[in-house]
Parts: C-alpha cells; sequence; structure tokens
DNA sequence: TTTTAAAACTTGCAATATGCAAGTTATTCG
DNA sequence: CGAATAACTTGCATATTGCAAGTTTTAAAA
C-alpha cells in the first residue's frame, strides 16, 4: 500500500507533506489524486446515500472487493473525508459516515450523476438502484 | 488494449453493448467507466482549455506517457467525446477538440477544479499554471 | 529530391493497482 | 462457552500504468 501523509490546516484545506505525491499544482489533477480511481468515488456515493457499514459498501452493485474497500476507507480517514462513530443499529460497534469536508465532495457527485442519467443510456436513479441490491 | 463498443442513440446518450464492461446501472459507476481513471479527466482538462496538438497534451504538468495518452484519444474518439480536425496552426496535420458532447463534461470538471482551489492547500489556477509548463 | 527535424504515435517490459478467493480476527447473540 | 456474522487481511493472478526506446509520418530546408 502506498503511503501518503496529508495533513489539514485551520481552514481545513489539505496539503501533501511530500510535493512527490501530487502529479501537478492544478486543483483537478491534486483533486483527481484523492478521488480520481476507480473506486473511491463510489464509496462516497455510498456514504452520501446514508451508508455506513463495512458490508453494507460490498452489498452495493459494483461488488467492491473487500480489500480495496478496506484501503480505501483508511484513506479516506486519513485525508478526514470520513470519520467513524459508534453504530446506532449495532450498539457496541464502529461505523463510517462523511465528515463535514466529505460532504463538500457532493457537487462533484451530482455533476456525475446529472450526467451519467443524462448522456449514458440505461441509467437508473439512486431509488431505482436500491431495489435491485443483491444481499 | 481492453476493446469496449459503445453506440450512440438519436439523443445523443452512450451504451454499453456489452453489459459485462459495465459495473452497475449506477450513474455514478458508469461514468466513472467512462472517465474516472487517472488520466481521462486532465486531457479533457486540456482540451477544454484550447489545446489541441498530442504534445501540447504531453507539455501538461503531469507529464502523461505517450502511450496512456494516445489510448486515452483512441477511447474519447470511440465515445465521441473528442473529435479530429484539420489543424488550424500547423496545414495538413489532424488535432484534437471536444465534441458538443464532450463540451457537456465541463460542469464535472469545474466541479471538481472548484472543490481542488477551495480544499487542497497550494493548487492554482489555469492561468497561473499555464506559465509553469514545461517544453 | 534527398536530408533533417519534429510530431505523433507504437512497442516492450518493469512497477503498481485491481480482482478474486480464502483465511483470520473481532463482536454479538443464543 | 460456542456458533454465526461482520470486518477485515493475505496471497496470488490479472490488468493498468510508467518509462524508455524505437518507428512512422509530415514538413520544411538544402
Amino acid at each position: 500500500m502506498q503511503v501518503s501523509l496529508f495533513l489539514t490546516t485551520s481552514d481545513s484545506r489539505l496539503f501533501t507533506m511530500n510535493s512527490q505525491t501530487r502529479r501537478s499544482c492544478c486543483p483537478v489533477a491534486c483533486t483527481l489524486d484523492l478521488i480520481g480511481d476507480k473506486w473511491t468515488l463510489l464509496v462516497i456515493r455510498d456514504l452520501a446515500l446514508g451508508k455506513s457499514h463495512f458490508s453494507e459498501f460490498q452489498k452495493s452493485p459494483e461488488r467492491i472487493a473487500t480489500n480495496i474497500l478496506s484501503n480505501r476507507l483508511t484513506r479516506l480517514l486519513e485525508y478526514e473525508i470520513v470519520e467513524k462513530f459508534p453504530s446506532e443499529t449495532i450498539p457496541g460497534r464502529d461505523a463510517y459516515r462523511l465528515t463535514k469536508k466529505g460532504k463538500t465532495l457532493k457537487p462533484i457527485l451530482k455533476s456525475i450523476f446529472n450526467w451519467g442519467i443524462r448522456y449514458i443510456e440505461g441509467t437508473k436513479s439512486f431509488d431505482e438502484m436500491r431495489q435491485n441490491e443483491s444481499s
């Protein structure tokens, strides 16, 4: 696993300690360095939809592998996009949720969602998708 | 290279012929199947900034490898997000530009740009970036 | 028209990331 | 305490990316 150390400034902006971990100082490139892989935004989508347990993310129709899910949740905790909290449904167990900063990613998610709905045939809204989840 | 066949409907929505090429029918997942890798959105960024020649994309600060660049341009042509046209600056040579559909990706780019500027320390606007490009 | 040069790719291979299945640890509930 | 389920971890196969070098194409100079 690649180790990258991110710190947070008082105004909650992220910066990388090691300049070699970012490809450039372009805000698009830097954002993609955080969330621009095949899986991260799908985890964030699930969190935005209210999912909070490991097994709930696993049940999403894309069937993320457990090692990838584990890796992404850890990274998102490091970046302070996700935080753990005591599960409400299962006492004594932790769960995940978006932090305040994590919630600021929602406009990105929304723009991607809107594009898909408009330009890709056969895509369904989240409400429709929820029917189809396999257990 | 992975072969994937996309067709276009009369209302310019994309659909995959082979359902196995998409992870789910979620619009977020499907959009990420098209543009959700490490490089595609950076090529689209460059196109949105008016770059049109292979060598211009290469010169961007992230230093995309030529094989990846070639592969992404080919894919984007297949998806009808990018089209070729006769270069205006170099007569007799082709260049690349966003199609009408390709331009509809700009809101995604913008939401990512805005997030980076706001939440990642040390990111710079495109105007500032353009100064720093190596030849 | 041959030569040179630069742009636009292509190829081969090493390194990294992802996919899959099985195994391990932790927690809950009977 | 013991079984069952959740939450991971590990090992290895496959796919994607990174890097350097090579090839092809076009364009303009000699």
